[in-house]
DNA sequence: CTGATATATTAGAAAGTTCTTATTTTATTT
DNA sequence: AAATAAAATAAGAACTTTCTAATATATCAG
């Protein structure tokens, strides 16, 4: 295949890969949890409370980046830890710090 | 205003900022018509040929990304150029690459 | 076992997105 | 001024996302 070093992306199979990927980070509050996360295991409680919406609607948009292989999790007694499980996502987390964070 | 150095993203305000960015890159095409882009100014026409599909589909989703502020363009005789004017948006496609490219 | 706590699931309404087709606007040629 | 070409807009159907409220499941403490 020959290559155009136009593009910076080069096949639809990236594209889509990364679209997807993009968009289960496009919404403040999966994007939000995301940040909370960092490389940390945090409980589903703690999600709640720093993210700051209804334990429901956490608990959905945690199933939303569970499905989609970004979020692993692990069950210790009555608690659920979330953590990035995808070394991609973190590095996009962080790069996104050098983009938008205004004053770090 | 107390830092907590373990979080990615600070405040609300960078979060939201973030996520509409990525929100706009998040659709297939609209992230082809980004690295088709890259650093050049292209005709619709052009742009249309190269992402493959309608002129009207095109023409909504540049309408999109214009309305966010992530392109600008210039008319030139009856064509209308499109340019990513957003210093954030190139190096958020700069950094796709690194991340999701897989032959480069 | 019972009550309390943590998390997940379900259902449904409201809002938003996407695409297609048709039409309109604007600019250029002849 | 007509005809052509480039791009934008409008309308609407199909689909997806999001949130809320209610309910279910699982685990622990007494």
């Amino acid at each position: 295949m020959e290559k155009n070093r136009e593009h910076i992306l080069y096949n639809d199979a990236d594209i889509n890969r990364a679209a997807r990927c993009l968009k289960a980070m496009s919404h403040p509050l999966r994007l939000k949890i995301l940040c909370v996360l960092g490389t940390e295991s945090i409980s589903v409680q703690d999600i709640v409370e720093q993210v700051g919406t209804s334990q429901s609607n956490i608990s959905q948009h945690l199933a939303i980046l569970r499905e989609k292989d970004i979020l692993g999790y692990k069950k210790e007694a009555n608690r659920v830890y979330y953590y990035i499980d995808d070394e991609r996502m973190l590095q996009l987390i962080r790069m996104m710090r050098d983009v938008f964070c205004t004053n770090c």
